[in-house]
RNA sequence: GGCUGAGUGGCAGAGUGGCUAUGCAGCGGAUUGCAAAUUCGUUUCACGUCGGUUCAAAUCCGGCCUCAGCCUCCA
């Protein structure tokens, strides 16, 4: 039984999708003014492996992922490059895809932007003012009424009084409370704007996600999935918008991933300590990045470091290395125990350590049945690419694996180097021979005599 | 100040009231012409600290210490 850490009730419980067999997923996207970093990698990782266990299991999933793709850092960000928004957006949108791709991350069913909600958007505010939910202000902005809500503050465990409000941002003297949020702003000059009731402006921060996940998955919907950051404010904001506005409960299950540290400290564009994805992949293979990234429980923090990126590359290495030589043609073992502990190590709301861990069992047992017992081993190897596919990994060829990223010498020049080596090592001249992998080696290209003869590797 | 979460062997990182996590790194054996890969082994308590419950706790309960996060934009 599937069970899954639900941030509303802080505890793990049983998953029962709302309609049999069919589960609603929405997930909080980029906003897209700059490169994907870590931070954005893991969630978008962390999410698509959990679409592809959930599909793995037989359910019927729609999962929608969300571009912001207009809020006051995008507006920022255009202007100071000179550029128009559209044009900032769509060249980041770009990137992100190629981000996503090279990570081997499944596109989600749905990928809504706010700009082409707008017309939602009015909607639902229309209807928080209508339930009392939401006021004018003297500026002509829309807010809304936390203390309205009776229940704003139980997915963070937060309460209305306890909350140090102008702690660290001055209060707002045309809020009724200074945790009033906006729902809709209104229009400045060279500031994009749409047409409203409430005259032209633009959505606040926090009302697009509700206006496009109602729409897209209904008022009511299964899970609900971000940043540990959003859960306060952005997702309970979200609660408060879209029960208020439909009245109906908005989300079961609500599931946040733990932040990419560096040096024990949060990793975040504002601290200015994050890495993009493109330029960490000039270093690593995106298959270690995703390794790497699933290393840690979704939840845990997960601290990023060459040393670790480097692990994971030698620990995948160890993966690949088993599959090497396998057919990949012989069915492969399914009901078996290295299934079982695979699926409730997954089960256990999705703990992805655990279930490396039986990976790796699963190779030492190809490993050791290689030679003995081939047939089953390719049974077995099969197993582990079938279980590695459920996690986004083990999907290519090992020698692409193992011989990628190739920087000194091109296959042809290693392919005759080992020609030569292996001339001497038939008339004996192991000086020779050790002379030639000494200068493979010196060019990061590591040799494997085998029964089958001589293979070689990227170090 | 309020609210979350965390402290496990050299590093990373799971887990269960009593029995080997796993990976990387190191050391030793087998294997190899020598390597690499693979495999086997790796000594005494690895489980923040102080108490409590228990026949038995790193695992349950309580206090304390330390760290991270949220309460502002952030994945």
């Amino acid at each position: 039984m599937l069970t899954i850490y639900n941030s509303l009730t802080r505890q793990k419980q049983p998953f029962i999708p709302i309609q049999a067999g069919k589960i609603g997923l929405y997930v909080c996207g980029m906003t897209v003014y700059d490169y994907c970093h870590i931070g954005h990698a893991r969630v978008i990782v962390v999410f698509d492996t959990v679409v592809r266990y959930l599909r793995s299991l037989g359910y019927h999933v729609t999962y929608i992922r969300n571009i912001t793709d207009i809020d006051d850092k995008i507006i920022q960000r255009a202007h100071e490059n000179g550029e128009t928004i559209e044009n900032l957006t769509n060249r980041f949108i770009q990137a992100m895809h190629e981000d996503t791709a090279a990570l081997g991350v499944l596109l989600p069913d749905d990928e809504p932007r706010a700009t082409q909600f707008i017309p939602q958007i009015i909607t639902i505010i229309q209807r928080l003012l209508d339930n009392g939910y939401a006021y004018i202000t003297p500026h002509g902005d829309v807010c809304y009424a936390v203390q309205h809500f009776t229940n704003y503050g139980k997915l963070s465990g937060k309460r209305l009084e306890d909350l140090r409000a102008g702690e660290r941002v001055e209060i707002d003297r045309s809020k009724q409370h200074p945790l009033d949020f906006v729902l809709w702003k209104a229009a400045k000059p060279n500031e994009p704007s749409w047409s409203s009731p409430w005259g032209a402006g633009r959505p606040g921060w926090h009302i697009e996600c509700s206006a496009m996940s109602t729409h897209c998955l209904g008022n009511h919907f299964d899970i609900h999935g971000g940043g540990m950051d959003l859960q306060f404010p952005h997702h309970e904001n979200e609660i408060a918008q879209s029960e208020g506005a439909t009245g109906e409960p908005f989300v079961n299950v609500w599931m946040h991933n733990g932040f990419v540290r560096i040096n024990d400290e949060k990793m975040s564009k504002s601290l200015g300590n994050f890495f993009t994805v493109r330029e960490v992949l000039k270093q690593y293979s995106a298959e270690v990045i995703r390794y790497f990234i699933l290393t840690s429980h979704y939840r845990s923090p997960l601290n990023y470091s060459d040393q670790e990126l480097e692990s994971a590359k030698q620990a995948l290495t160890r993966l690949y290395t088993t599959l090497r030589g396998l057919s990949t043609i012989a069915e492969p073992e399914l009901d078996n125990l290295y299934e079982q502990r695979f699926i409730s190590a997954m089960n256990d709301d999705f703990n992805t350590p655990e279930a490396l861990a039986i990976l790796f069992d699963l190779s030492k047992e190809v490993n050791k049945l290689k030679d003995k017992e081939p047939m089953q081993a390719t049974r077995l190897g099969n197993q582990l690419r079938r279980l590695g596919g459920i996690m986004g990994l083990l999907q290519i060829e090992p020698e692409t694996f193992l011989q990628g990223q190739l920087e000194s010498l091109s296959t042809q020049e290693i392919e005759h180097l080992i020609t030569e080596r292996q001339a001497a090592r038939s008339r004996r001249d192991w000086a020779m021979a050790d002379q030639i992998r000494d200068q493979l080696q010196a060019s990061g290209i590591i040799l494997e005599d085998t029964a089958q003869g001589t293979s070689w590797r990227v170090m």
